[in-house]
Formats: structure tokens, sequence, C-alpha cells
DNA sequence: CCACAAAATACAATCGATTGTATTTTTAAT
DNA sequence: ATTAAAAATACAATCGATTGTATTTTGTGG
């Protein structure tokens, strides 16, 4: 039961003509006889012949593929996000090959070396949230792999990006709880090395100072934003006798997290405390309440940045420029902060 | 800016050896001295050489990759598979590349043949609703790549396949409803061109049959079961003027979208209509009220699948055996069947 | 029917790494 | 010191497809 083996040298023997021509045959080139292609043509699919692509790639020196690399592919965001990259890479005659780093800065190394080693031609990423040290990405830049940043990108300079506009999300989230009467806001944040979060979080100190309502150090909490750093989050909150009556999350998973305990502890929401998530995760329309989040538009990120990657790996010019593209959040209200 | 161009060959002419030797030494083979070693190996880090795994694969004939197609990445179910996967594919050893076929029988073909034209060792798969044609599975078979099920398997012999029990996970949901006192069960039943909903839809008929409740064949809606297939059900339901006080969904989603609906009118779940779901899906704990449903043990499924398509890919004669392996699921209560 | 341009096909090198075999170098024993 | 055995390294073919160049075939005009 061994593989196929059949060649296009195979093809050339059966027919007894030059390998060359059937490989010219089979990519339809105009130096092959209308007759000369239909002959083989058939032969070869008479013998079951399939391009084996590894040869064809080391040669051409190009795979027509894209490698993807996201935290975890199970939340929505990230998985519409490659929605929008199959899509447009699928148009473009690009395979796509997802990974996820899991947070795991460790994984993530490993995963840019094995693309790189396969020789994708060109790299999408959403970086883990250990991901404080660029050295894998200098790398794979050093190597001449075309590289574009989506959501969470590295705070370093010349970089591709493909985002939305964070400060402006977390200020809305903010200006939001405010407008519904809010007076102590307090922040779940990410990793601060990861700019997504800082922006959130300087939008955040934005809407309180032009509401004229003093920041306040200890309403900061910074966590991996999972669904229990939520109900920890809360706790101690708790735990220190802070008075709070808004929340604005970093991601709908803390909030999640945090509406879960209130539940359970018996805090109403959002009469005594009204909350905003961001990311609008689908299980935001079914936690009750419901939650009020930041959609971001993920297809739109994902078709944008792959337009964004193949420009850069058709033009190897276009290299020496570097991007980054803004795309549009927006509010989406619902039950936690309806008061 | 081009990419990496350090070879074998490079390094072996900066040094004045062979490429051949510097190939073994790279490969930490025996019949290189320690000494050589050392040199080539310094001299391949210093000149910034990466294996090319196009080239190596090629002469090898062996990729180190095995290729998993599902449904959706974004089903926690699969992405806890997948999790099992790469756990255990990565231990080994192998690379695994992800693929959604978004249920489209089209777009599955389209990977099978994409994944073989890469020379994967390997495939994992699970299948679309769409998929009731089977030509190209048979012809990956037939190109001797090893090929293991999980989940949803095809109709047809001579498979690898690793499962869940679901005719018991059908009997015990519908089982568990009866004994919360429920007469009259719907079931949500998907395309019987899969075996999983076929053997679902039998375990519930045995259930019935147990307790003596007649078998009623307008109690059988079978949709692609999703969200909307859950809404679109129940008003079917209602237009056709049927009564019920119990659903067996054959999965969490439509469930789902059953709840929402009957929160909507006013029917109140469990009291009036009792239901269990199939999959355990994150979300089912989140909903109002929580879902009853069957845990499939997602991570174990990849793992077991895994070791069972590796075993395949090592021993080349095993590809003359099948087998199918069945692993436990066990029901979960919650509230939507609590009374 | 011959010459010559144009069209079609054949030849051979190449992509980069691997590996069986041949050759050279080293080691050890007499 | 000589030589056989063992160790280390070199040579060359190979994986399968692509592609620039060389050669053959076809077709046209005179």
């Amino acid at each position: 039961m061994k593989a196929n083996k059949v060649t296009i040298h195979d093809i050339a023997k059966a027919l007894d003509i030059n390998s060359s021509t059937v490989s010219r045959a089979l990519n339809d080139s105009p130096r092959v006889t209308k007759k000369t292609k239909e002959k083989i043509l058939n032969k070869a699919k008479e013998m079951g012949y399939k391009r084996n692509l590894l040869a064809s790639n080391l040669r051409k020196n190009v795979t027509n593929t894209i490698g993807v690399v996201v935290p975890r592919i199970s939340r929505h965001f990230f998985s519409s996000v490659i929605q929008g990259i199959e899509e447009t890479a699928y148009l473009e005659g690009y395979s796509v090959i997802i990974c996820q780093s899991l947070e795991q800065l460790k994984r993530e190394k490993n995963i840019l070396e094995t693309l790189a080693a396969n020789r994708v031609d060109g790299v999408l990423m959403s970086i883990s949230m250990e991901t404080t040290n660029y050295n894998h990405i200098q790398e794979l830049k050093q190597r001449g792999i075309p590289l574009v940043f989506f959501d969470r990108h590295p705070n370093i300079s010349k970089t591709n990006n493909v985002l939305i506009n964070d400060f402006k999300g977390g200020f809305d989230a903010t200006h939001h709880l405010i407008s519904k009467g809010c007076k102590n806001i307090v922040h779940f944040s990410g990793p601060q090395e990861l700019a997504i979060y800082k922006n959130r979080l300087q939008g955040y100190k934005q809407a309180l100072k032009e509401s004229n309502i003093p920041f306040r150090n200890e309403y900061i909490i910074s966590s991996r934003l999972m669904e229990h750093d939520g109900v920890n989050n809360i706790k101690e909150l708790i735990a220190k006798n802070l008075i709070f009556d808004g929340i604005f999350s970093a991601n709908d998973l803390a909030a999640i997290g945090a509406i879960k305990y209130l539940n359970e502890i018996k805090v109403n929401i959002p009469k005594d405390v009204a909350i905003v998530g961001f990311s609008n995760e689908p299980i935001s329309t079914v936690i009750n309440p419901s939650l009020t989040t930041i959609n971001q538009p993920g297809f739109e990120i994902g078709k944008t940045a792959t337009d964004l990657l193949l420009q850069h790996i058709k033009n190897q010019h276009t290299s020496l420029t570097t991007e980054t593209i803004i795309l549009e959040s927006n509010l989406i209200e619902r039950q936690s902060s309806n008061r």
C-alpha cells in the first residue's frame, strides 16, 4: 500500500516524450501543442497523477501558503478573523495554515520556527499574552518573511498592523458607563506589554478626564482576563472594601466571570453595577443579563490583514514600507448597562 | 530583501568539506566526528542556516505533518479535540495543519486535495453535514494516506474511528427526560447521513420503547442544528399544534435557540418543557436556564484519534486493519431539566 | 523540392537535503 | 615500520518538478 507514486517522468515514459513537455502541458504552457496537451492530460488522469507540491515548491521557491498564528482558535473573535483570512487568501490561490499559541511564548516561538522551516510565503499573527520578548519575531523579519499583525501587536517599530482603535473603544465603553450615571468605574485590564490593553486603558482614562472624574489607580486590575480572573477581580475589590458601580472589562470573558459571580452574590446588574465588555463574543448575548460590549469587525480585520500581507508578498519592494490600518469598532448596548 | 539563502552547500564550501558531511552533522549522525560536528554546527549558526523542510521532506518522502479537518474550529467540542490532537502529535514530533470545512462538501474536498498535495503523513477528520458522497475520502485512502475519523464519521466500511457511544448518549438524554416526567418528547435531529445523528435517534427510540412510550414520527425534526434551526423547530411544532413537554436536541446550539425562543414566548423551562442538549458547549452553562447536556470528552477523543493515526503512519502494515474505538460520554444535569 | 523561419519538443541543470557507496585517513596490532 | 581493520569523509545519485537552452520537426515561400 505505497503512496501515490506517479510522477511526470512516469507519464513521459508511458508516452515516450520528455518530462519537461509533460510538466509544461500540466501547467498549460503555450509551448505545448493542444494535441499533445490533451494526450498528456488524459494519460495523467488515467494514471492517477497528482503533482507533488513539495517538489514543485522547492523548485519554484514559493509555497502559496500563509501561516496564521492566534492565541486560541476557540475565541470567536479570532475564528471570525480566520474566516476573513481564509476567504481572501483562497480567492488569491493561497492556502492557510492555522496555528494557536495558547497564550504561551514557547509555543509561539516554536510555531514561527515551523512555519519558517516550511517556507510559508508570509505570516499573519496576533501575539500571545506572554510575548514580551520579540526575538523570534525579529528573526522572522530578518529571514525576509512578510509579516502582518492584527489585534494584538508587539511594541516594536516598523511593523505592519491591522487594528481597531482601541483607545476609542476604551473611551466609548467608559463614556457609556458614565452616561449611565456610574461614578466609580473599575477597569479590568490585560498585560500592559500588549499595546491593545494599554490603549484601552488610555481611552478609559481620557473618558474619566473629560467628565472630571478623578482617576484612581486601585480601580485598575490587571490579569490574563480569563473567566476566573473576572471572578477573582470582584473578590479582590470586595476584600479591599472598594465601592464601585461600573466595570469596563478589556474583554468579554472576564466580564462574564464577573457577571456570574455578581449574580451569585446577589448584586444586581445593571442597577448596582453596570458592566461593559470588549469583543462581542457570542456568549455575551446569552449571559443573563446580556453584556454590553465593543464589537470588533473580525471578518473585516482578517480580510484587510490578508490583503496587506499579499501585497507585501507579491511586491517584494513594498517590504521596505510599513503600514498600520485602523478599522472602526462600535459599542453594542445590552442589558448589563441598561439603566 | 531575499529570503534565507544559506544551504548546506554554503556551509560545506565555507569549511571546505563535503555537503554530505554537513548534512550528517546537522542530523547528528554517528558517522561524523564530534570535532567536525562542532565546527559545522558553529558555522551553521554563524551563517544563520535554517534547514529547508521542502527539500528535506521531498528527499525523505515524509513530512511529519498530519492534517486535521473539522467542520468549524469555533465549536468548543472541536477545538478541545484539536487541543488533544496537538498535544499528542507534538510529543511525537509531528506538526498539525488545522482546516475547517465550514460544513461545505466543496471545501472539504478541496482541503483533502491540498493536504494530499502537500503530502501530509496522515489525516484526522470529522466530516461536514453535506458529506453524503464519499469519493474524496475513498480517493485519499487509495492514495495510501492513513485516515482516522472522529465524532462525525462516514457510513462506509473499513474506516478507523474514534467515537463516543452516540446510541447511549441519545438513550441517556431521553431516559433522563422520561425520569423527569416528560411524556411527549420531541427530538431535534441532524442529517441522517451522519451516523452520529442516526445513532442518537436510535437511542432516543430505545429509551421511549423501554418506558412504553409510543414513538411518534412527527416528533422528529431534522435540520442542520444551527441556533436558528432550534427557533424554527419550535415554531413548526406550535404551528402544527403539537403538544410537547420535553426536547432532546442532538446538539447544544439548536437547544440554545429553542431556549431563547421559548423564553421569549414565556414558556417556562423546565416546568412546561424540559430540555437536554448534546456536547456540553461552554455556552450551555451560561444560558438561562442552564442546559442539561451530554458531555463528550473532546481532549481524550483527540488524543486517542492521534495515537491511532500515528500507529498507522508508523507501521505501514497496520493499514490493513481498521478499528473503531468508543469513548464514554456522560450526562450533566443542569436547570433546563431540573424539575 | 529546397531553404529557412517558426513551432514543438528534448536535453540538462537546478531547487536543497539525504543517503548508499567509494575513498581516504586514522588507529592499532604485529 | 608495515599493513589490515576501523573510522571519517568524499562522491554522486536521488527525491519530483521546473525552466533556460538546444535540437528537431513542421510549415511556408520560392
